[in-house]
Parts: structure tokens; C-alpha cells; sequence
RNA sequence: UGAGGCGUGGUGCAACUUGGAAGCACACUUGCUUUGGGAGCAAGUGGUUGCAGGUUCAAAUCCUGUCGCCUCAACCA
């Protein structure tokens, strides 16, 4: 599948020669995202909003089948709200935006535009929770927030963007932490079997924390060019927020106590996860479960025959469409090649193809986009090797990225290596650590690599770190990172 | 925020060094022929050269400022 065989786009950067250029082609050719005037600021079109529209669904019933509710809270967070809490302002300051007028009159206070709702929703949460009868809270939301970051890029890091955050409140210490890590597994589960993106799951550590959590969890994935993307995370906010905010209690046994809390979000960077996961010189590769088309069918139309073929196509299409998420392209302004291209770069899982000969001998031309693979199939009732198929390119997607992560599996307990490794072929380089801010901050300025995480599985034997060399080690994976 | 690069029809670029009629390809429009991996021919539409000043008889080109975009670094989901 190189780019060099004529015919094929040539618009899309190779991967090779400039992984930023090829991401911002892919996202642009395939017709996902368009720059905004302000800047940081996009637009996702129709074709990458059906995209989010599909991950939304996936997850939204995950979250919903875990027992929670959506809700929507406010976009404004006035600013002695948002200041209550010291670790957690001190993290957002820098980020956010702030109205200070409405209409023509001054505001007596800023409102700050929410980077995240916890302020919002623990003050809320400070008015709804009396007893222990009230708790578990559990709400999600979707929504919009923004972050006034400096440097920007479509998907993976925009002044706006859309996201889902899970805001729960619980009666003890030991229910939050379930919480917590059920959602972190919601989130692997749903990466692996819906995204088709393999991720390495654990802690961060005190450095990659998120500001005002007790712990954060979180999943990554590693992108095509060796660098690892934070794909979700879920926080164990203990009793942070409960104190701040006054979030209390009356217990069974009479005493007022403080709630613990979790949350928990991904975003619309998963989008961006999904191309750089997925994506190939021909553009755009998207795993069945999301493809906003999993099926194409693009008619050959000849002169002579063009009306049975658009007969059978029609036909054929009307027998999909209630199974599958299929497009028929029976335009006749481009030509079938064109549409082979366009189809590909916008990473439609499978594409069919009924021309003249094909109906001579009744059947179609199948082309999966994973492989390439081109097969022919009956006419009559292909629904289910159909179907067979999308889940086959739908495993094969997380197999090919899974041996992408695995195919050079780094391991040392030796800097000089480690270094080596990160200049060279990048990827996760799983390494003894002492658990220190220092040398965490050591190895970054030196290789650019920061901790991922720490996974929960831990070898028995102990050894010592990387960098300082003592001992009380844990096993951690360091990556480059977006 | 530091370093570098770039702003010219919708997109990608040329013309800038050495000031003198804004050009090419693709896309778009119309017509005909085509259609199994980005079809062909013909005729068209579309640009106050990012913006604001300045120098000059004359500025895409020189000067000053400014805004934006891209890459790398720092910061972050």
C-alpha cells in the first residue's frame, strides 16, 4: 500500500516525511475539521461530527450501563467559585477565559468560562446531598469547555472542545476508588472494542496529576509516529472538593461527614487518537463500530448498462441500510477511481463495487480498507458475510495497532539505553522508577519523555531507578507525549 | 513564551533577489464525449497579493508595524 503506485492521492503527506503535515491533510482531506478564525478554534464538519456522534453513542451507553444519568450544568463559573480551591485554580489559571461584561453593562464579577465543571457541580452537589440516602451521586455531562491553551491543534488540543466529564459523590473512601477504577475500565474496554486502540492503563504519577485530585488515573494509547497520547482519565478526588465546597453528609450513625468524589472524562481527542492510531498514507483508516459509513457502495456506471446497474445498486442498498451504516454514491460526477480514493482517505471500512461484469455472474467486488483485501460475494443476501467482515476489520484494526505497540517492546534498567531507545524508535520504554519528582524531571529534560503511567500489575522483584539508582522501584512506562 | 518557516483566486504554488500589464496547476461553471483506481476536449467564472502605515512617477516585490498560520521547544486533555 505505498502512495508511489500511481493512481492513487497524492495529496496526504507521507507519514515518513512529516507526521505533523500528514495528521492536518488527513483531518482536512477527510473532510473532519476545518480551521476557525479565531484561532484554536475549529469547526468539525458534518462527516467528523457523525464520527464523535458514533463515539458518543458507544460511550454514552457504557455510562449509562454503569448506572449513571446525564445532566447539563452551566458554561459560567463565577470567579470566587472557581478560586475556592487552591491546587485546582492554581492548575486552570492560565487557561481561562473570562467574561467580564454582559451587554453593554460591567459585571459586579468575572465569570470564568468552565475548563472543567468541578466547581460548578460540587457547589450544586453542596445543595443536593443531606443524607447518606442521597449518595451515590452519579452524573455525567456532555459538554463544551474551554481552555486558552498556546499552542493548538485540531483534535488533540483546541481552545473549545467538546467532552463528556462524570462528576460522582459517594459515601466512602472505599466506593470512590471502585468508582474510579470501574470508569478507567469503561473507558479501556470501550478504547479496545469500539476505538480498536490498544492502551496501556495506571496511575500518574504526583507530577501528571490532575489538579486538586487525590489520585488520577488514566488510559494510553501510542500513536503511529512513537509518541503516546492520553486517551482518558479518572480521578479520585478523596474529600478535596468535599471540604472546599462543604459537601456533607448525616450517616446513619448521626455524624456529619464529608463525601468522596470521583470524575472522570474523555474527548473529542479521541478523534485525533483514532487517526494517529489508525491512519495510512491513503489517509483516514476508521474502525467499523464508529465509521460514520462502514459500507460504500459506488455503482460502475457504463452507458449501456447503467440502468440495471443502478437498479441493482438501489436494490442492494435498501436491503443495508436498516443493518448497516452504508452510503450509496450513485453521483455521476466523478468517476469510480475518484471515489475509490475519496472513500479511502475518509476511511470507510468497506467499500462494494457492482458493475456490468459483476451482475453478469451476480455478484459484487468487496474491498476492505484495513488490508486491502479484494474479494467477490453473492448478489443475493450478503448481509451476513457482510457483517462477518466488519467485525473481522474491526479486530484486525486492534490487532495491526496492538502489534504496532508490541513490535518493539522496550524494557531497561539502563539510562544510556533508554535514551537511545527515545531518540530512536520511540514508543513505551517500561522502566524502574524511585517514585521521585526529580528524577522524573531529570529524564524529561534529557530524553523529553515523561512518565505515562504506572501499571497496576508490578513485578515482585525489586531493583533500582533509572536514574538515581535506589532502590524502592516501580515499573513504569515513559513516553514522548502529545 | 522562546527559535525557525510561511501568508498571492476555493486549494497548492510561481512572480519578490534586481519595483514596471498578477501567472500556473487543481478545483468551480457550461456543453459534448466518458466511467472497473483521482477521465478527455472546448469555452468560461473567480485575486484591491493577511492587515495598517511609509518610500516611490509606479509596490505582491523595498521599509516599519501588526495579525494569523505551520514546525520545533516550554505548558496542557
Amino acid at each position: 500500500m505505498k502512495k508511489d503506485d500511481k493512481g492513487y492521492v497524492q495529496e496526504i503527506q507521507d507519514q515518513e516525511d512529516d507526521f505533523s503535515r500528514w495528521y492536518i491533510d488527513v483531518v482536512r482531506k477527510a473532510d473532519l475539521a476545518d480551521y476557525f478564525i479565531v484561532k484554536g478554534c475549529m469547526i468539525i464538519k458534518p462527516y467528523g461530527y457523525a464520527l464523535w456522534e458514533n463515539i458518543q453513542q458507544a460511550l454514552d451507553r457504557r455510562i449509562k450501563e454503569t448506572g449513571h444519568q446525564n445532566a447539563y450544568f452551566p458554561l459560567f463559573c463565577p470567579e470566587s467559585l472557581l478560586q475556592k480551591e487552591a491546587d485546582h485554580v492554581e492548575g486552570f489559571a492560565p487557561e481561562v477565559a473570562w467574561v467580564t461584561q454582559g451587554g453593554e453593562e460591567p459585571l459586579e464579577e468575572r465569570l470564568g468560562i468552565r475548563p472543567t465543571s468541578e466547581a460548578i457541580i460540587c457547589s450544586t452537589y453542596a445543595k443536593w446531598i443531606r443524607s447518606y440516602r442521597d449518595l451515590p451521586v452519579l452524573i455525567n455531562q456532555w459538554a463544551n469547555v474551554v481552555r486558552w491553551e498556546k499552542v493548538t491543534r485540531l483534535f488533540l488540543r483546541t481552545t473549545e472542545f467538546l467532552w463528556q466529564e462524570g462528576h460522582t459523590a459517594h459515601r466512602t473512601e472505599e466506593e470512590a476508588q471502585e468508582e474510579t477504577l470501574k470508569m478507567l475500565n469503561v473507558y479501556t474496554e470501550f478504547a479496545e472494542n469500539v476505538l480498536a486502540m490498544p492502551v496501556l492503563k495506571g496511575l500518574k504519577s504526583d507530577s501528571e496529576k490532575f489538579a486538586g485530585a487525590q489520585k488520577t488515573y488514566c488510559i494510553e494509547g501510542l500513536m503511529k509516529d512513537g509518541k503516546a497520547l492520553q486517551a482518558g482519565t479518572s480521578h479520585n478526588l478523596g474529600q478535596h472538593f468535599a471540604r472546599v465546597f462543604d459537601i456533607k453528609y448525616l450517616d446513619e450513625d448521626q455524624q456529619e461527614k464529608y463525601v468522596w468524589q470521583t470524575s472522570w472524562g474523555v474527548s473529542t481527542r479521541l478523534i485525533g487518537g483514532v487517526i494517529m492510531t489508525h491512519g495510512d498514507e491513503r489517509g483516514l483508516r476508521l474502525p467499523p463500530s464508529i465509521a460514520p459509513y462502514q459500507i460504500v457502495i459506488i455503482p460502475i456506471l457504463v452507458k449501456k448498462q447503467r440502468e440495471e446497474v443502478l437498479a441493482k445498486v438501489r436494490e442492494l442498498y435498501d436491503k443495508m441500510k436498516d443493518t448497516f451504516r452504508v452510503k450509496l454514491d450513485d453521483n455521476d460526477k466523478f468517476t469510480p477511481g475518484w471515489k475509490f480514493n475519496e472513500y479511502e482517505m475518509k476511511g470507510v471500512p468497506l467499500r462494494i463495487e457492482v458493475g456490468p461484469r459483476d451482475l453478469q455472474k451476480d455478484q459484487m467486488m468487496v474491498v476492505r480498507r484495513d488490508n486491502g483485501e479484494k474479494n467477490s460475494l453473492p448478489l443475493a443476501n450478503p448481509e451476513k458475510q457482510l457483517g462477518d467482515l466488519l467485525e473481522d476489520i474491526q479486530q484486525n484494526m486492534f490487532k495491526q495497532a496492538l502489534e504496532f505497540r508490541e513490535k518493539n517492546p522496550s524494557r531497561t534498567e539502563n539510562f544510556e539505553e533508554f535514551q537511545k531507545v527515545m531518540e530512536e524508535k520511540r514508543g513505551f520504554i517500561y522502566s524502574p522508577w524511585c517514585g521521585k519528582a526529580s528524577c522524573e524531571e531529570h529524564i524529561k529534560d534529557r530524553t523529553k519523555a515523561t512518565i505515562r503511567c504506572i501499571p497496576f500489575d508490578q513485578p515482585s522483584h525489586d531493583t533500582s531507578c533509572i536514574w538515581c539508582d535506589e532502590g524502592d522501584t516501580r515499573w513504569v512506562y515513559f513516553a514522548r507525549a502529545y
